[in-house]
DNA sequence: GTGTCATGCGTAT
DNA sequence: TACGCCTGACACG
């Protein structure tokens, strides 16, 4: 499930039980092997996340850059464990106590500063991150000036915003009750701050839960957040021909770009 | 067993 | 806009 809460999710836990230890490192698959070899037997600095992207930062300086794309797993274990290394395993690290499994990543290299300094500087502001040089919202207004892409492509562009993916960007637009196809330049102010806080509110529950929440409770008949099942975590995404859980519209979808998109008609006009 | 789709993204056309 | 990459879950026959 990676979306931006997942990466610094990985990245929190990873650090808690992997960072400061030197590591065995290897690619049962192959196809990161030179790469592993370089930092086989060395301590693992520190790990740090960015929208989607990891950096994994050794004591030797060299660092790996993962990205999990749509279909990358991590499976962090204690050891001894009975989970078997899988034969696509493109990456394995392992300390004295923990294993680090991660499979089907988009990229799993090895880069120098020059070319994380690059990854980085074509991020938007990530709601995960406390510190932004620029005013966040500032920011985005500016890299939404004058385009007339529908505001549901826009925040999909990691230039704009870093971290969201497609439920997010389904959910975060019902829950400021923005249509998905307003034009980007057209976005007011209130509204950009509203997306704003809206990100750094549900990707750091996201980040906290390991799941992706956004209903109030009382819009699913619950009392308390603890108490929400399964079916009733999200308003609008794959949620197509059900009622809205406000309003009682009927949930609509559509293709922006390529992906697909929920919303309400009615809260989101 | 086969086909389809998916929480992503870069490159080519 | 289409395709390629990477994997797993699920629907269907």
């Amino acid at each position: 499930m990676p979306e931006g809460h997942t990466i610094h999710r990985a990245a929190r836990l990873q650090n808690k039980r992997l960072r400061g230890r030197p590591v065995q490192s290897e690619s049962p698959q192959g196809r990161f092997a030179s790469g592993a070899s370089l930092v086989d037997g060395i301590e693992l600095a520190k790990i740090s996340a960015n929208g989607k992207h990891l950096f994994y930062e050794f004591a030797n300086d060299v660092i790996v850059h993962v990205h999990l794309g749509l279909f990358g797993k991590f499976r962090l274990r204690s050891l001894p464990t009975e989970d078997p290394v899988s034969e696509n395993c493109r990456w394995l690290v392992t300390t004295a106590n923990d294993r680090l499994h991660l499979a089907g990543p988009t990229a799993c290299e090895v880069v120098d500063g020059e070319q994380v300094d690059a990854i980085r500087s074509r991020l938007g502001p990530d709601p995960l991150v406390k510190r932004h040089r620029r005013d966040p919202v500032e920011t985005m207004a500016s890299r939404l000036h004058r385009r007339t892409i529908p505001i549901g492509a826009a925040i999909l562009d990691q230039k704009v915003i870093a971290g969201l993916g497609n439920v997010y960007r389904a959910e975060i637009l019902y829950r400021i009750g923005l249509d998905p196809f307003t034009p980007a330049r057209e976005v007011d102010q209130s509204k950009l701050h509203a997306l704003w806080t809206e990100s750094v509110r549900l990707l750091r529950l996201g980040e906290r839960s390991g799941r992706i929440v956004t209903t109030d409770p009382a819009d699913v008949g619950r009392t308390r957040r603890s108490n929400i099942k399964a079916q009733e975590r999200l308003y609008c995404y794959k949620r197509q021909g059900e009622p809205c859980r406000r309003c009682g519209s009927i949930i609509r979808t559509a293709d922006i770009d390529g992906r697909n998109i929920w919303w309400c008609p009615a809260e989101q006009s």
